[in-house]
DNA sequence: CATGAATGAGCCTTCATTCAT
DNA sequence: TATGAATGAAGGCTCATTCAT
């Protein structure tokens, strides 16, 4: 009558952390399911009680990704009234992000790469654009905003928004390379004074 | 030299051009060597006429690709000497290797994944690394330059760089995405712009 | 005979009728355990209290049959002394069996194929063609009896009982496929009309 | 230019034949790929060049059985005029069928019965219904030739064409049980006999 | 005694690669 | 040289069975 009680959500949670840990040592384009597995300490089968398929356990671990990063971004909540701040902190908190986690900046380009569209059939992760366009109306409102109050001058807004995201992007991606050090204390600083530069009045 | 020799490279290259095409519609990662047989019009026993195996198949495209930019930034000898107009010429060039070829950017960011290290073994891509390195110091050259010459401001160069190459690729990327549009005429104008007001005196 | 004892034959038998049902759905060989335990509403692991095996469980639901096919013949007590009524009536006696439980219908071709003899291995079902022997046997008997009375023709009683057998299995058959209505009513009347025909005098 | 021959249709046949050796040894829910590979005397990926999946190997064994009874009846032409002669050489071609060919008849009631219909999903082999209802015409039409012709009593056609092809299923399992010897030289005639006597005027 | 989470043996299927023609 | 039929290693997934609770 009391059968085995386990804590659902959290194997799930152990389950997405190997997940993790195998995509960043192997790519999502060529582990097997034993490996995840093995690095989760359970059976080949229990991946299926809590995965349907492994496709959805990329498709789950990328939505986790999303979901740390939003509510990483969401902790800070005081934000700065001045738009020059603002753009600041948020090129802060994203260096923050992957700073000192080798694992999940090791996975962020196969999964953006695993987002993009294909001409043939669905992309293995959906959504992906959407969730983007969002982070770039954010940006996007931030330098509005200091255009409005003249503090930036009157660039192209959404465009300027893409810079800045394309630019962090780029960074991380650079940084996956290896060729450039994100653990660099003065880098969000060097960064946010050059972009406001291209912007400010 | 011979025709036979001729034949050869000239149907190797139209393989490679079918396996672009296939990248393209399906990605590095769910293709199938009988799928670029049957876009190449040839048999599959063939392609190992050409490339002993499929990992090989996929080097040799990214080195195919790359080459091609090497061609595409060398056909525009006349670099101008003005250290601005040279970041200009450069973001403009940049633009022109992927405007028209939508077939380029659908695959460049999966060969970018491919070559990003991985802690167990090799990548499928090696050397890129190397080869943005080479890419950064160029940029870096054009930026110290302008910094002796008093045009740009006492900027770390090496960082400035490779905000500039970030910069890039993560429009790249938006492009890819489906998220900003790079046939847009006045984008690397824009572009240019505002990242040299960052770094201009 | 303590309460335990008949608590445990009632719920056997609940899984039992619950496998039948199920049987009776999916077939015998595309069924799943967690099937029958949902039908049965119980644990899956409290299957295996109950029977040994999945093969178990098939065949204690192919012995539970036949107890009922006897019990059912049993029932039906006051044979009469009359040869051709003895056949008229275990003809209608076979029809009843089926005619109102399509669930026992759909199941008894499974379980007739799984009990044919296999070059390689025992068949899941055991024995099935000695009880097929006792029942051609008792059909014999009544036609042997027929002969010797001279009320039917001296046939070879083994060969006529073996006939009606088959002509009865057959037409169980054609009803499990839709092709023949079993519940006709006047189906035994002249099943029986047509191989008494055969035989009598 | 010329590649490797192959006859196709020869080489499936072939595979196909091994598939009805396999399927009356271990049955048609007990196999595996690799077993009919070897029994074929070919790889395990040869099986999928021919046959699309397990299920369609199994469905075109019993397209081939239905194929093979089909031109086994049509091979005689000179069917007799008197419909009860015509009857007598319908079961003996029924017999013959099946008499020398031990694998065929182990594996008829494993295709039987995966042809009957299932109240959850479509049953493996689609279509049986029909086929029978074909052959129950064909002797129906027998029958009815006979009554009108007044050579046969005014029975029920349709019941009595019923009754003769249950007749020789039930016997046919029978003899898959190992219950009734087919080889038995007699046995056509005595089944023919009884059976005519019981709808002869 | 009942349960269902966990397990891993087992098997279908795919597809890169080979090689006879 | 070009081909595609043949191959079998490899891996995703299922599900009977176990056993801690």
């Amino acid at each position: 009558m009391s059968p085995k009680i386990v804590d659902r959500d959290k194997k799930r949670a152990e389950i997405l952390h190997a997940a993790m840990k195998v995509f960043a040592a192997q790519g999502i384009h060529n582990f097997r399911m034993i490996d995840i597995a093995v690095e989760a300490g359970v059976g080949k089968g229990t991946l299926y009680e809590y995965f349907p398929s492994k496709d959805d356990l990329i498709i789950s671990c990328f939505h986790q990704f999303f979901e740390d990063y939003q509510a990483h971004a969401e902790q800070v909540q005081t934000r700065p009234d001045d738009p020059a701040d603002k753009i600041r902190q948020f090129i802060k908190l994203s260096f923050d992000f992957f700073r000192d986690q080798k694992e999940r900046l090791d996975i962020v380009f196969d999964l953006y790469a695993a987002g993009l569209p294909r001409r043939n059939g669905r992309p293995l992760l959906d959504g992906m654009d959407d969730a983007y366009r969002g982070l770039i109306a954010e940006v996007e409102a931030m330098i509005t905003d200091g255009i409005e109050r003249k503090i930036f001058r009157p660039v192209n807004a959404r465009l300027a928004a893409s810079q800045l995201l394309a630019l962090l992007d780029g960074l991380t991606f650079q940084a996956a390379m290896g060729v450039t050090n994100l653990s660099d204390k003065s880098l969000p600083d060097e960064i946010s004074q050059t972009f406001l530069n291209g912007i400010l009045s």
